[in-house]
DNA sequence: TCTATAACATAAATCGTTTGACTTCATTTC
DNA sequence: GAAATGAAGTCAAACGATTTATGTTATAGA
């Protein structure tokens, strides 16, 4: 591990001048430039990047903190976060928590003891609010995507899940459903609060009573929702329309439909939620009409909210509000 | 951002006392302790990393650079590289080059720059090897997931794909198959010629000459592989059993076995590699006899070579190999 | 020849910690 | 009661860069 005296010394200079030439800075003259950049070749010399982020304080660093960083649902964000980073000249850097709290806390931590200029983190579940606080309370820039935090004010970037699910059961009930379903979400995630009462407001709107057992439990993955709607099969219950909380809970539907020998959309229309990228399941289930979230854009505009907050001393903080689009495919036609 | 100094003050001590409380190390008296403690909480106070990391040569870090995060192929591996240094005492960091080459030594470098006490790669591509030199002459602390290096002696964790390969033909030829054909995978990646290797090393020891088109050149998607086969069918070239040089060129030629009207084992027997999580798929097709890779394995074994050359110096590199191993289902029983 | 001005070089301060050497002072030991 | 012990604290030098203020030359102009 060279150093930039070792260097200086070797050449015959002084380490400013090294520091120069590192930095691209006038005031060196064409033999000296030369004769230490071959020396920083020779020693294979990497300068030290928290002595110089020490003192020029500040790390071309973002950090985000998510969840899961092995979930699919996230990959158009993360591809939006690392595109918009590399646009704005700075490193992103990712730490998952594995979905365990402490671990969490660990790293968000972790960035805020100097390692990195801000923070991008994703607050989707119930139980971040305080992880959320605590945030709040350390780091002077940071951006929280999904998730809520009443009463404080800060760079946000969110959907309107509400709104999604409101015009996703609209459509249900324009196109003359009339046993319409909803299957949530996880209920441990905003999101799935969010689009139930998106659901209910609709229903309520169009002076459809939601009877009893209108409201399904499940959660974001498929078994779940299909033995559930097994279930009401089962039961001579069966709905003639589906609002899921997410797409695999969509697919999870689907599959029970289609096991039993019925239509889908003809005996059960369904809408998803997400427009997760389906993976060869197109082939086996018809295509899933489903409220498109913009994670590509969004992942972008976290970035972009923090490098303004890094970059404008003093702006105000901002929420970002994407409006998910309904994609219209075999599902509900 | 409040300092170490800024505490001290506050309390009215040495800096140096709060350093100790703050690595809870003796000589602190009970009422300065708590005193301390109180006003690093009110303060909201967060140690810069930076400066402890710069004083103490040392980050508890881990970098991992890979290709792609995005890459469900990955999820086993990051989950062992996590959970290993976990286990150990390291934040594990990722980034991804997202498959560019100038990102990828834009990473390296980050983590070289003092930012992480050392660093596994991911060298699967046969472009990797400059990006591999330029660590090797750099980096101290390192070690090579996939890839090769000839001439070089360094910390690495492979998978015997040769071996690999041959056992997998091997197993075709045992049950009697005749005209059996090899898929490799995308070329650009070293494990495909290994696996190519053991596919031709195994023919030939069975005595089974290797005729003209009986190895297709695809890659690890499933398109291209279903095209081929497509081909072959058509042109009544079929095989009657393939070595796909990966799951996802599998599932490809399954498909158009199938879409053809044909079964998979009886009129061809498939086999993959790697053993990938199936995406629900596994009810469109038969379950896959496939090669197992044991990848989540390689991920802890990656972190304990590098905390192992981190922690024994002038340890000898190690190179660890895996083998894969044959899982039976239902496309090759 | 002398001075003004570039053009370059250098020393020293700084960033926020840790840590080994050192000082104080109260307590124990003989 | 003096010396030894030990705990509690302080001081200042690192760590490896950047940067400012200052110092030194060389060159050109008058």
């Amino acid at each position: 591990m060279a150093t930039i005296h070792e260097i200086a010394k070797k050449v015959g200079v002084s380490s400013a001048l090294v520091s120069r030439v590192l930095n691209g800075k006038p005031g060196v003259s064409p033999e000296n430039r030369q004769k230490i950049l071959a020396a920083i070749q020779e020693a294979h010399y990497v300068p030290n990047a928290l002595a110089r982020s020490l003192v020029k304080q500040s790390t071309q660093i973002i950090g985000v903190v998510m969840d899961d960083l092995c979930e699919k649902y996230f990959f158009q964000l993360i591809r939006g976060l690392q595109d918009m980073g590399e646009e704005l000249g700075y490193n992103v850097v990712f730490c998952s928590g594995r979905s365990r709290m402490d671990v969490k806390y660990r790293y968000v931590d972790y960035f805020m003891e100097g390692r990195a200029d801000g923070i991008v983190a994703f607050g989707s579940r119930l139980e971040d609010a305080p992880l959320i606080q605590h945030i709040l309370k350390r780091a002077p820039h940071f951006v929280l995507i999904e998730g809520d935090m009443p009463g404080a004010s800060f760079n946000r970037v969110r959907v309107n899940s509400t709104g999604g699910a409101y015009r996703a059961t609209k459509r249900l009930v324009d196109l003359g459903r009339k046993r319409i379903c909803h299957f949530t979400g996880d209920m441990s995630y905003n999101v799935s609060h969010e689009r139930l009462a998106g659901f209910l407001a609709a229903m309520k709107d169009a002076g459809m009573p939601v009877e009893d057992g209108a409201v399904i439990r499940s959660d974001f993955e498929e078994p779940l929702a299909c033995q559930r709607m097994n279930e009401l099969i089962r039961q001579g219950r069966m709905p003639d329309a589906c609002f899921a909380g997410a797409d695999k809970t969509a697919y999870g539907i689907m599959r029970a439909v289609l096991e039993n020998g019925l239509r889908v959309p003809q005996d059960v229309a369904v809408i998803g939620f997400d427009d997760e990228e389906p993976d060869s399941r197109d082939m086996l289930f018809p295509g899933l009409t489903t409220m498109r979230q913009p994670l590509y854009e969004m992942g972008q505009m976290g970035v972009k909210l923090l490098v303004r907050s890094l970059t404008t001393p003093g702006a105000a903080p901002q929420s970002v509000v994407f409006e998910p689009e309904l994609v219209v495919r075999e599902s509900c036609p």
